[in-house]
DNA sequence: GACAAAATTGTAAGCGCTTACACTTTTGGC
DNA sequence: GCCAAAAGTGTAAGCGCTTACAATTTTGTC
């Protein structure tokens, strides 16, 4: 079956016996169409396999059938499993998945913040992971006026899933602190790249408070979420001359990256130093990292599933919401008592 | 500085002085343009901010300045270096990114082989990573007209970067078998799910047979790109009753479920069992896991770069090129000589 | 210089869809 | 039954671009 001719809505208007405009309406499950029309154009359209023309449509005024997500990176562990899940969420909703990674650099950050109308143009709504937005760019994306949802982000006009990422700092900082650790380091990051890592530094700062306590600014050292950053970072801490007795990751990657280099600097874990992440990535059972859990996969396909209903509801323009969902501490070989 | 109104090539055109259809060719670099014109319109276009509408232009029969990257996984730790590396190029080009994850589901890759000529309708080009066609799906992306490039695929008829994978195969068995070890256990897969794992099997009989043994079936196990896939697998095999003295995963995230599997068991690596992988992921080097080193980003970022210069090119439809990278054995911790 | 060929530019017809608005039919109240 | 309101449908004008093809200008040759 050879089809020379694109099959377009004009197709389906005579196969059906109506008007191009009635089966456009009809398609979208727009008011005022009769059942019968309804009918017989999805009976039109079906047999002949129609498919509205993205182009077509988005020049008209329509819908483009794509969606962006927008995240700090996409090589983390956190963010390849966010971007994943939505990604299945808005396929099964029809919706293409553009991916923008921010690659953490600001001329990359600024291209596109700079120039939404150009994603407005092309996407139909937005979905930004943690990304680290500041007044100007929420204002921006305000006026842009798609559709936006989030993962990990805060007081935001608009959905947002996430974890309490204060808590989840605190639950960690916290159980340092109950193992009688007050030399407390950090791998933060004081870049303002990834959004959730202030709200886990702030986390960390209050259960130092509530124990009479104070973040030591040589104890604290940006790191992203990776591996590399988190050798880097606590190489650079050690270096310093920095002897904490636990540390404290934004992530499990970053604490991964500590492990390796306290063992390089031939410090024992938990011996000489306790470690503790937040993720509960695959790798840290094995590694036997404490660190407080969070669903992952459940945060991107939430947040996705939100922007699909506001993408398809018309009418009611609901409140954003936020959504928090649970974390978890989990003990396991990196965090000891200090001796 | 609000403006209400997009910025049109008719803007362009009354600007420079030129008419519409000469803006347009001047803009995409036709030939019949005079110099003159070429540099009106380049700043007309450049003092008006004017970006063509991309829905416009593929509705008019142009292009869609967007590409899609197809990967049998987003998540896998190579997936996620590839693509990202893909992505940053594809941006720097002006192509957006639309990412399809088959998620090694039957189903989603028939949507997406099924149906090339929507993916035709809303990209310009395809990146393939690793899939694993069958004929017909290869006929079926000739009959689309799309370009395409890809990584990690063999006997294509478009371009194609990658290692040469059974080279890769035999270089971690020939390491294991020169270790004195003969009963080895393969994580690979019979899914074909991932293109790359079909030559690594082969590198890995290869090398048996160079050493007049044969690949044991009980000792054959499938096991994607993961952590828990090769967890799984591994422990399949052991609960299988199989006692492989060395095991040589298909990838570095396989070969860290298996050694998670092993310990599990009570196994000892590599005092009972060494394992080796291919990836060199950042963690391999910290859980000391000998492996074969390629380069995965460079994989990605070649492979897109081959694909915009096919996008950007019009002229000379060169043939196809293979480009096959160089890997390196990487001897750790993990393997060690049958005792 | 004249004239054909080559190079450049412009005209206008779509691409396939959405939507304001006009028109026709149905509905419901009295 | 009558009539206004409501519901359903159709007409036609774009959306912003590409591209035959026609029109114009430039170039090159003898």
């Amino acid at each position: 079956m050879v089809r020379t001719h694109r099959v377009t809505i004009q197709d389906v208007a005579v196969l059906s016996g109506l008007s191009i405009c009635t089966v456009s309406r009809a398609l979208r499950n727009l008011p005022n169409v009769s059942e019968k029309a309804q009918r017989q154009v999805a009976e039109a359209a079906n047999k002949l396999g129609y498919k509205a023309s993205a182009a077509a449509s988005r020049l008209a005024g329509g819908s483009t059938g794509s969606v962006a997500i927008i995240a700090p990176t996409a090589t983390a562990w956190f963010f390849a499993q966010a971007v994943e899940a939505a990604e299945e969420v808005f396929g099964d909703s029809g919706y293409d998945t553009v991916l923008v990674s921010l690659r953490n650099k600001t001329s990359v950050r600024k291209q596109v913040f700079g120039d939404l109308e150009r994603l407005a143009q092309r996407v139909d709504g937005l979905l930004l992971l943690n990304v680290d937005l500041d007044p100007e760019e929420v204002e921006a994306l305000e006026a842009s006026g798609l559709p936006v949802a989030s993962v990990g982000m805060r007081n935001v006009p608009w959905d947002n899933v996430g974890i309490d990422d204060e808590h989840a700092a605190w639950q960690a900082t916290q159980h340092l602190l109950g193992l009688g650790h007050w030399d407390l380091a950090v791998l933060s990051s004081n870049e303002h790249s990834v959004a959730t890592e202030t709200p886990r530094f702030h986390g960390f700062r209050r259960a130092l408070d509530e124990h009479h306590l104070t973040v030591h600014p040589d104890l604290v050292v940006a790191a992203g979420p990776s591996i590399d950053d988190g050798r880097r970072a606590m190489t650079e801490l050690i270096t310093r001359g920095a002897r904490p007795t636990a540390v404290f990751a934004h992530c499990d990657e970053a604490a991964f990256g500590a492990l390796m280099a306290l063992r390089e600097h031939g410090l024992s874990v938990p011996k000489n130093v306790s470690v503790i992440g937040i993720d509960d990535h695959p790798m840290s059972w094995f590694l036997g990292l404490s660190t407080v859990a969070q669903p992952v996969a459940d945060q991107g396909a939430f947040a996705a599933n939100l922007l699909c209903e506001r993408l398809l509801n018309t009418d009611p323009p609901n409140p954003p919401s936020n959504h928090l969902l649970d974390t978890k501490l989990i003990e396991r070989k990196t965090t000891r008592h200090k001796r």
